[in-house]
DNA sequence: AATGCCTTGCGCCAATCGGGCAGTGGTGCA
DNA sequence: TGCACCACTGCCCGATTGGCGCAAGGCATT
């Protein structure tokens, strides 16, 4: 028998949190070294304990999940993450995956196959939940939205005017309406009320 | 000793429901009799077994959990439910209380406070998130919200123009722009997506 | 050199929106 | 019997929005 293998568990509602180290804890071959209730914690646990593979939740106060990833694998570039998360929008996905996760769950996964899961992982392998991987294949084809239309989007999402836009933006206010035709039909509605309405859906803006 | 309690736990997260289960099992006065992942289950669960206590989550496919909470209230006045979730907008938690839930608890609560609290709801007491008797508290002064506007709000939520939400509700555009006017009133804006976007964080609006 | 995309900008125009003023009818409560 | 509130509607007006076409400079890829 080998030494169980050194797991890391971050979520920023402690329930949740406790709930999945006890899953954990009933494994002989993995054991929870540390905990973590959001991003910055999750990065210091990290550089503290080098667990062989870390769980995180994406939505945390202090520093979001995705930017945890990234700071992670930045410290180490071999480090095995699993995002588990409640949300499956494509945006939230595609960015975790390019920020180095493993692999992405959602939290309707049974305590086996989180199990399974995190055995495939410390295999090397990678693990994609049904739903998201069906987000993803849909989203292949999706339109790119440029980062000057993305601001835009935010800003307009916030309730803005288009002059107010382009107040913040330094730009003229025909430029704000021209990126926003753009993304009209990137998103293929025709007003700002029903873009916010996609863009939240496809985790373009947060409303926070 | 006394025979254990009986306890429903309701989630449509697998993972986070196992975990509340494996956390009410370290309890000796405790019993888990069954599990539901949506509100129409949790009525029939409670119908079979009318446990003690009843833990449910509010965002639900298939049955919300605010009908859930009225419905097992309907089956059994004396129903005592704790509402367990990640969301604390006043509209969650004053609906929730209204359909007869005993206590309303956020999963950042620990495991202690957590069975602390559904002692003394068995007790006969009430219990409620700080955070959400904050909300309530900010909300007791708030304006109300009609109906009508309500529906009105909704449906231009989903990016419909005055015009059809007219044609959809059966009225003269002009009353749809006097429901807006006064919900914009009421909201503190002065335009639509502005409007979105408080009334989603007031939880008047969903984006599904 | 050519192609393509992003960003910026222009004018024009019809539709939509937000608000002001005014009025009717109904319900419920004091 | 008032009074308050809700729901509904009309006309009018200015501001904002959305769609149309057009185009220039920059930057990257081919």
């Amino acid at each position: 028998m080998t030494a169980p293998h050194a797991v890391l568990v971050v979520d920023d509602h402690t329930l949740v949190r406790t709930g999945v180290v006890n899953i954990i804890s009933h494994e002989s071959d993995l054991r929870v070294v540390a905990e973590a209730a959001n991003g910055a914690e999750a990065v210091d646990a990290y550089a503290a304990h080098h667990p062989d593979i870390t769980l995180l939740d994406l939505r945390m106060p202090v520093m979001e999940g995705v930017e945890a990833v990234r700071q992670i694998r930045a410290l180490d570039p071999s480090a095995k993450v699993i995002v588990l998360t409640t949300y499956d929008t494509d945006e939230d996905i595609t960015r975790a995956l390019k920020a180095g996760a493993k692999a992405y769950v959602l939290k309707d996964i049974t305590a086996d196959d989180l199990i399974a899961c995190i055995h495939d992982v410390l295999a090397g392998k990678t693990y994609l939940a049904p739903a998201a991987a069906a987000k993803l294949a849909e989203g292949v084809a999706r339109v790119q939205v440029t980062p000057r239309e993305l601001s835009t989007l935010r800003l307009m999402a916030d309730g803005k005017t288009n002059k107010e836009i382009a107040n913040a933006l330094g730009i003229s206010e025909r430029t704000v309406k021209t990126h926003l035709g753009h993304l009209f039909e990137k998103l293929g509605v025709t007003s700002r009320t029903e873009a916010v309405k996609v863009a939240t859906r496809r985790g373009l803006v947060r409303m926070d």
